[in-house]
DNA sequence: CGAGGGATTGATACGTCTCAAAGCATGTGG
DNA sequence: CCACATGCTTTGAGACGTATCAATCCCTCG
């Protein structure tokens, strides 16, 4: 079952499953609610965690309640990774799911293990793509552009129809925009028979070519 | 000389100086020209750098010709330091400076080196948290908040009297406005005698609590 | 003194946000 | 099985913030 990242490209790939045993014995497996919190904003970084199943979201809001998302990660995925010794995005569960928690001394104490060390370096580096795609694209694309390569990146991985596990606001927020303009954009681009949306949770990419350039 | 990373916080602190002796027995000094490209986009990774004097620009171009700065390194930074096999970003000098370019494969040879090691994680942990901020605000802050936040980044680790080493363009393409509308934001901070500029290149904090309310 | 590049200012257009209402799903209790 | 309540999404009208285009200003340097 290989999710794809939003915004990812050719270069994105996750962690073969080899990484998923290593894992296994290191952690225990857990499970949260819909919007569930799996570790807030500034809590102390202790834990490794991977998505078994359903999806994560980090998110940071700032002293006034603005909020932003980090990103969204799917099964096979490592989150949790942070820069420094506190958590700057808290991570909650977007639908009910099932994430494998590994202490952080576990790992260490593996460390040596080449898989798992190869694997959390390729995260980190993933995380850093991101981060630099997100940056352009919320410097300088407008807010067509940035649904076009959102919807773009989540089907980058899925062929026909695409599912969409969050909601109008979590892609605003992860878009830095607000719920009204995604849905008019998303709106204008099914106008324009680029993409279409049997249901507001699914949709399907009808001009590749146009999409593509748009995300570009 | 000590000089403040743009959105720098309290965490933000650069390698010490024993990692300069490391890196100048394995590197070699190399100056740039005002505007003088050090590597450009797309370029391979092969190198390390440390600006040793001056102040070096990472920057993307898009296919359509919008610029978006990553960020602005100052003496002691170490920069090209990049997820993947590519620099997704190019690296330019914004004044004449002078660099220490070392390659990985010096680095590599070099690696258990304790101090270098540690720089090494400590400067890509410096760049995930600034892109992290980064993020946010290009997401969530308006022009007025995000030209008040670069101010106070800048001033961060300066007393007295401010120097801005870049020009206004250059603060457009980080903070993701245009060159207009950082001329009006400083206008208007400097009308409500928040800020100060002596000159277009220098300036001066006079309410440091506003700003940094702004800022927050 | 004049030329050139950056910075500022002004007028206006445009894009996105805000506020408000209506539409549409989903789930619950009668 | 329907009626309704709830939360999410869409749509609309208008306000606001930032971009655009153009002119002027200012400083530096020749």
């Amino acid at each position: 079952m290989s999710l794809a990242y939003p915004l990812s490209n050719h270069r994105r790939q996750r962690p073969a499953g080899v990484l998923t045993d290593a894992l296994e014995r290191l952690g225990t497996r857990m499970t949260y609610d819909r919007n569930e919190e799996i570790y807030a904003q500034d809590d102390e970084v202790q834990l490794l965690f991977q998505v078994v199943r359903g999806v994560v979201r980090t998110s940071r809001v700032t002293s006034d309640g603005r909020r932003q998302v980090g990103d969204f990660y799917y099964p096979g995925d490592l989150f949790g990774l942070e820069p420094g010794p506190l958590h700057r995005f808290g991570a909650e569960a977007l639908a009910d799911c099932e994430v494998l928690v590994v202490r952080r001394g576990a790992v260490r104490a593996f460390a040596g293990d080449v898989e798992l060390d190869r694997a959390i370096l390729a995260a980190t580096n993933q995380e850093m793509e991101r981060l630099q795609d997100h940056v352009v694209m919320l410097g300088r694309r407008s807010a067509r552009e940035r649904v076009g390569a959102f919807l773009m990146a989540v089907a980058q991985r899925q062929s026909g129809a695409c599912n969409l596990p969050m909601g109008r606001q979590d892609m605003a927020d992860y878009l830095g925009l607000t719920i009204e303009t995604v849905s008019r954009m998303l709106t204008q681009l099914q106008g324009e028979a680029i993409v279409e949306f049997p249901s507001t949770r699914s949709f399907q990419i009808r001009k590749p070519m146009v999409l593509e350039e748009l995300a570009a």
